[in-house]
DNA sequence: ACTGTCGGGACACCCCGTTATT
DNA sequence: AATAACGGGGTGTCCCGACAGT
């Protein structure tokens, strides 16, 4: 029966849990695979049955938390009838990314961005999220110009402005999350920038 | 005499600049001493004559950086009379920050955030430009409301915004260095952002 | 039934084979059991059905192999009157001997040494073929001088001098195969070494 | 002062000696590189500073090997008036060859010839001594022929036969040294090989 | 008979830092 | 100030064998 599938299954998750706790807590290079397979109460056999290579339970981790953040993306389904009023919608939706990054995930993503400073491969899964989000936004842009609710502007160029908005602010919630009330900076700036967007005539 | 003392001045010297290299090319841990040394073309006992620990060096490269960070600073003196000329003017300084993030400054500077991340005191001197810059705006700013080019808001959040947008265009110049000519969204960006905060009463 | 025997045996000597090919190939040491396995397209499982162990499957071989080596003396019955006539009809039997130097023979007979220069056991059955055919030529070189074309001499000190010849050809032939034509070089070499045995007086 | 010199090529003797016992008793791969450091009560740190790999100790072994075969060659000149006296001379020096083979150099030698199989660099050097063998006897014999004492033969193939000759009572000497008096039969064999090449037109 | 999963352990290589030496 | 030799201590990887499961 399956039973030997599911066992392995589950030896499998809890080294890759184990993995993301030591990688987050001490980083890469620091984590040991003994301090891995100890945590999740494995052997070394068991890990290098499941993973080739130490760098590979990493790549497992990254490939994982993609899916994650797909997940996350198809969950952040903006609501409104104007795309002004979608992007405002979806800022007020970021709670919950501000209240993981006191979590470990914030290491982990600096873990996941310093191998990917040096193997091509890892960066280009790394940044693949960041082409979504910029190409998401790009369509609403052209859709809010489209229906009159935003000003003429390049599509292109004003999606960049809106990411890195949103980025900037996301960032400085890792460096200081009690430095401000991240979320009602957000909300405050994300206006004040579609202000500046807004298509004055059509009012 | 001072002879010898330049000697030791300029060892020093090759070694943090072969440190920085090795830190930026292959990752702190990853980096062995004697990869330094070789680089450097110095042995081992010199390295440890300069400095006590391997951490040492890595300190001493954070506080070069910061030292070198301040001096950027202090030219960004902004130019123009009102606040968001000035602001536009720093935009359009910001053309060398862009161009240096093709080499190997944005590894470096993952380096310091990973170890950052678990070492306090690190994290302190990390961070500190952050705080920095983010009070520089909040001054620029209030100095912007009360000449009346800006419309009153908090500055501490306006602040904040602003130098989130500047990070967040910075984060995708790393990311993307040829995805976009980030100069001019900058300049676009700003203006927009800026336009959402304008007094429109003054005009 | 017979079938699964028959299953059984085949596996057996899939796995025989196998072995046969890594030991010679990467030699004994080197040789995982895992390697042994993927080349017989069995899981360690059925290895480890088959074999106690790793030294196990070594010695089967070598048991193996002594079979052979006897079945080879069988089939080198000499031909001819004479002792002299059959030593050298033996010779050109070694034909097939110096044409097996070429394959992966020579590396697993080493392997069967260097294993032999360390377990006693193993030694014995190693140099138990040496023996033989020693005490085969002593026999020879007694009759040899009882039907008076061999001059009186020590049977056994002649033996051991003829074997002497023909081991040292076989272990040129390893060294260098393309380097002479071996087969002539014995035959040439044999032909001299028994004129100097031969009895000239029964001329 | 070459104080430090001396020191350190003191160690890296101590570890040659220590590994050469360690490789004849257990075998390369079954050799540990802490082994040989304790066995020469010095440290790893010490070991891989002298060499890059295993491997490599191992190499340098074979050169010293290699080194101390010339020496003895230049040891073996020959004495007498006529090529067969000095070739029996030769055989008569051979006595220290028959002791050195209880010691552990046959084991040593099994080895370099184990690693010779695999890797080819090996190989060429562990036959070098091979061919000179081969060519110095080839001199030899060409010499016989010219003063008279040897029956006219082509000389490569003569010396092919002597050699072999010689490196199977080597061979045999170290399969079985207690089963005869390997001088004798040495003596006994080169006598009886002589007396087949030997010029009796010339009497 | 045969498979996949896992345990426990070893081993080569390397690395950081110290010390004797110049 | 700078070098080379060395000590001690990991770490990733792999390997042999066991065993539950089919």
């Amino acid at each position: 029966m399956a039973r030997q599938q599911e066992r392995s299954e589950e030896t499998r998750t809890r080294l890759l849990d184990s993995a993301q706790e030591c990688f987050a807590r001490r980083g890469y290079d620091a984590t040991g695979v003994a301090e891995i397979c100890r945590r999740a109460k494995l052997s070394k056999g068991a890990f290098y049955h499941h993973f080739s290579t130490k760098h590979d339970v990493f790549m497992a981790l990254l490939y994982r938390w993609l899916g994650e953040l797909d997940q996350q993306m198809l969950l952040m389904r903006a609501e409104g009838n104007t795309v002004p009023q979608q992007i405002q919608s979806m800022v007020s939706l970021a709670r919950n990314v501000f209240a993981a990054a006191g979590d470990s995930r914030f290491a982990l993503l600096l873990e996941f961005w310093g191998q990917a400073a040096r193997d091509p491969a890892t960066w280009q899964a790394t940044i693949q999220p960041y082409y979504r989000y910029r190409d998401f936004f790009a369509v609403m842009v052209e859709t809010g110009i489209a229906e009159g609710t935003l000003r003429p502007t390049d599509p292109a160029t004003t999606a960049r402005v809106i990411l890195a908005l949103a980025m900037g602010l996301f960032l400085q919630g890792l460096f200081d999350p009690a430095g401000a009330n991240w979320e009602h900076v957000a909300q405050v700036g994300m206006e004040t920038l579609l202000n500046g967007l807004r298509n004055h005539d059509s009012e």
